[in-house]
DNA sequence: ACCTGAACACCGTTCAAGT
DNA sequence: ACCTGAACACCGTTCAAGT
């Protein structure tokens, strides 16, 4: 069933419901309520997969390369995956599951994203290549600034006002390492 | 019918249906379909009273300051809407709406966005207090900041990891403003 | 110009029942 | 342990019709 869900979020959008998983499934429209207690618990499920596709994907690109090639290369990995996986991306960070109160898996794995990042940062204060600070904080920034990178560029709120993704994100981790701010001030 | 929805929005969080809303109106159910061509429309609509009070709301905060404690007012007021208006702010930057190429009015109100802040960005410039580059991607990049902290903090995916909502503003600032690679590197 | 009522296809969810 | 079928309340949307 699991692989049914998969199948359909990579085909439509958000027609992730309840009735059409059980169709492609080859199965009742009361089925599911087997496996999962309500839709929501469906979409938990998918976007769980979600969180832990993502964080192999930015495992990837840190081993290929470290220091801050590195954390720049885990960046592109996550606009790639955003990219790549519109629908997934949405549902995983969609108001759908916004309240994670009644969902503990879904917050551990949300968790395991930030704790990569969280590490990777701190492994770059200890080759001297960022600054001090609490790791957490600057993690959570970090992840702010992709995850709105993403959905300005999702939205389409952003394009033709900046035609060049690729120019976009170049100038975000530069600010994101070395600020606005003019140099020496 | 406008204010019908207001109503509804600020009531329910995403129980924004037609139905619903003609019920509100005291109209029947289909009623709305002589002022919206569709529920989509519905909401373009709503979204749009948002950005525009959004707008409002950042301005308001510019004129009582100006500087960089300006920029930083308007980015906490930008927060305080977020929060004050958790179901408004999902619906404008929701999935419902990502594809915006058949609403102009939608499009145009986010550019002002933008726009006010790219503006914010230039004078900024100007007194030096802020580097060169172009004020388009630096505001991109800015208001991708923001958004992304915001989705974060409504989602709960930061809760119970970065307990104080005003650090983590604090720092993401600060980066924002002077990166997080030591001063001087 | 605005509204109504009936109708259709689609949901999520429950419940009694089957193997 | 897993599935089915009928049923209920809710949608979005269309269409013929009213004032």
């Amino acid at each position: 069933l699991e692989a049914g869900e998969e199948i359909l979020r990579s085909e439509g959008s958000e027609a992730l419901t309840l009735r059409a998983v059980a169709r492609r499934a080859g199965v009742s429209q009361t089925a599911p309520y087997r496996h999962f207690a309500d839709r929501r618990a469906l979409v938990a499920a998918v976007a769980e997969r979600g969180f832990e596709r993502l964080r192999r994907a930015m495992e990837g690109a840190l081993t290929s390369s470290d220091g801050r090639a590195g954390l720049r290369g885990v960046a592109f990995a996550y606009l790639r995956f955003a990219i790549d996986n519109t629908a997934a991306y949405r549902v995983m960070f969609g108001p759908e599951l916004a309240d994670r109160s009644d969902l503990p898996g879904l917050r551990e794995t949300g968790r395991g994203v930030l704790a990569f990042v969280a590490a990777g940062i701190a492994r770059l204060q200890g080759t001297g290549m960022v600054g001090d600070g609490d790791p957490k904080l600057m993690a959570v920034t970090t992840w702010a600034m992709l995850h709105g990178l993403v959905s300005l560029l999702l939205d389409g709120q952003v394009e033709s006002v900046v035609p060049d993704a690729e120019a976009l994100a170049m100038e975000a981790t530069r600010i994101m390492m070395f600020g606005m701010a003019p140099r020496g001030s």
